[in-house]
DNA sequence: GTTCTATTGTTACATATTGAGACAATAATA
DNA sequence: TATTATTGTCTCAATATGTAACAATAGAAC
């Protein structure tokens, strides 16, 4: 049975979620491609009538990317009519061969609740959903079109994570358990979108006291070895 | 009409206010109690089908202060399972002298898209909505039980604040037009909850070249008299 | 082995911000 | 005119941050 059949569904809401990974120095999100369309949205879904609001939202994270127990945080509730466009949903179920009646729940008004999450670009396994040809990762400083008010709930979710990050620290969850301090600094440099100074970063974070230092990191190249670090566990 | 025979809003979305205010030194929101159950909530209302979610939230805020341009900020929404009870609503329409079929819509499921108000205490007009015996002040730092999940949406709302106040000044949406450095300085403390010092407080707010000196207040009392300061236009 | 290169961890010092108190100014009262 | 309460400003100490210098060191070049 396809989500186009079910009635499990609550009508009206839908989520959407900004799935940010970090890689070779670039901060990115996940998309979608709609089948022949080539519209790109941001990974989503509907809430089960027997689910949390924020239970959906983990399940639909997990659907997508295989993975459980991540950071993940709504941020903000986009609801203006103006992202009422029943033509653009229509056109992308008509292009997975199924024609609905104009009265469809799908095709209905809806306002998406919005989360982020940080996730670990290594350790995902990227599952499209029925309505898509694939789900990739998008470098944020180089962003296509997507489909509705997609884009502004990018540029919130950016914000947020801005404003989260000089206040409570969550940058760590975008890279693997252990990191050095230059990693470190280039995911925040990635959100921030501006360099930092070395050492200042480095006494910050270590000042912190957030972080537990490891062995030394030896990758072959010919200068220093850079420890490795930890966030403390609580 | 009554908003219980309408068919004019979306089902299952709900907007909850909580809308502060100051005065004599103490930070209040607006609560309303239902007739006969003596219980008490969070001012909100639904979302009509051809309105926007922020426009339904301003509606809301009009109906029952009176007031237009106000600062209102979206926080979070409320969607876990555990809020739905309809016996709870059920109690309170019947309490009213209706009695709803078991599969009306305001006996179903709902989210709350929940909002953050700062107004002048002076200048509202209150107004309970129709199934409500009244709408009053209560200190934050005394509030009673309330119904369902809103004791915990005010929680967050106050968090927010306390958030926002940090970055992105905001505190002077709860004083008149003209008020004192030391008004000024009682708003920030009743939102943290803690004291501050005076000289480093009247430092910080003039060095952010916000505040637009004015005459001084004649209070009558025998001490030098203080500036008025207002926010600067932008 | 010795020298060289790139990067790291740490220190030192200047500059900026904040904490805490002192002090002069002043509006009304006694 | 002296007194009281409060305000606006200044001073100095304590912290925090910006900036650069410097020693340590892993591997490469010789």
């Amino acid at each position: 049975m396809t989500v186009l059949e079910t009635q499990g569904f609550l009508p009206h809401i839908a989520f959407d979620s900004v799935i940010f990974g970090f890689s070779k120095g670039k901060l990115k999100i996940l998309l979608m491609e709609y089948h022949d369309t080539g519209w790109l949205a941001l990974p989503g879904g509907f809430v089960g009538k027997n689910e949390d609001l924020d239970e959906a939202a983990k399940r639909g994270l997990k659907e997508r990317t295989g993975l459980d127990n991540i950071y993940l945080e709504q941020f903000y509730t986009f609801g203006n009519l103006s992202r009422f466009k029943p033509e653009v949903m229509q056109t992308i179920i008509a292009a997975n061969g199924f024609n609905l009646n104009p009265d469809h729940w799908m095709l209905d008004r809806f306002i998406s609740v919005s989360y982020f999450a940080l996730i670990d670009f290594e350790k995902v396994i990227l599952t499209p959903d029925e309505l898509s040809d694939s789900i990739a990762w998008y470098e944020i400083e180089n962003l296509p079109d997507l489909i509705l008010d997609h884009s502004a709930i990018v540029a919130k979710a950016l914000q947020t994570l801005r404003e989260n990050l000089e206040r409570k620290l969550i940058g760590g969850n975008l890279l693997p358990e252990r990191f050095t301090m230059n990693e470190l600094q280039q995911v925040y440099e990635a959100i921030f979108g501006q360099k930092l100074r070395r050492t200042t970063f480095q006494r910050k974070m270590l000042g912190l006291d957030i972080l537990e230092r490891h062995e030394k990191l030896y990758t072959g190249k010919s200068h220093k070895a850079p420890y490795l670090y930890s966030f403390r566990k609580v």
